[in-house]
DNA sequence: GTCGTTGCAAAGCCTTTGCAGGGAA
DNA sequence: TTCCCTGCAAAGGCTTTGCAACGAC
């Protein structure tokens, strides 16, 4: 049977928080304002069960490495620096998945990113 | 000055026979039929390289790790299946950057992803 | 001959795992 | 009390790096 730890409640806590994609250590470091001595490993262990729970989504992006974030089916946009990596949340879109979407395939949800500089990295 | 070793040739030429995404074990086991003895150092250094000369996109794919493909220009659209996982390429879509951009942010590119089930797992 | 590349092995990450103690139910 | 979860440290797996030898130019 699961057990509702302060750790587990510290990790749920910043998810709920933020909605951008998180590395472990962001992730750690964030918690430890909860459970100061939290330890990394217990942080894999439960962002893995959360993903096996459906509750998070794992990412691995090629710079970034590896990410979660919320599980939240539909719209997702971001902007994406290529100089900094950091991630920006774009506003809502206009995209027509059903023009999109192969015939024999359901679309449930969709993501859109775009690359760039951010406002910071213009210099 | 960049030299043409017949390791580095080997690796071009796997990735002109094939466009699927491949990982480093699959790639350097189908190099190998040309340099019998090549190291896995060697074939991590050259797509690295490859990588950086942009002839190369590096992904990473939740279940198959790290993989590499021959970087094609143009827009990216993709249809993700959460149940095998497996990606799917998608035609064209007419996504305005411009207005989803953010002021002060600077956008050269984007890739779209499409969120579901496919024809194979309908069922 | 020069100096970029390779092969090999060691070192570096990131992530997982074993184990004993701690804490939720 | 039970036994799941945590912290710690060690182990794994993938990738990079240092170094001497090799080979393209």
């Amino acid at each position: 049977m699961k057990r509702v730890t302060k750790q587990r409640k510290a990790i749920e806590k910043i998810f709920s928080e933020h909605s951008i994609p998180m590395g472990i250590d962001e992730l750690l470091a964030k918690a430890r304002d909860y459970v100061e001595n939290l330890n990394q490993a217990t942080v894999y262990r439960n962002v893995n069960r959360m993903v096996e729970e459906g509750y998070l989504i794992k990412k691995t992006h090629p710079e970034a490495g590896t990410l979660f974030e919320r599980s939240v089916k539909g719209h997702k946009h971001y902007f994406h620096c290529r100089n900094c990596n950091k991630l920006f949340e774009l506003g809502c879109c206009s995209i027509n998945e059903s023009i999109l979407t192969p015939p024999g395939f359901k679309t449930d949800g969709h993501e859109l990113h775009l690359f760039g500089s951010c406002k910071e990295c213009q210099d």
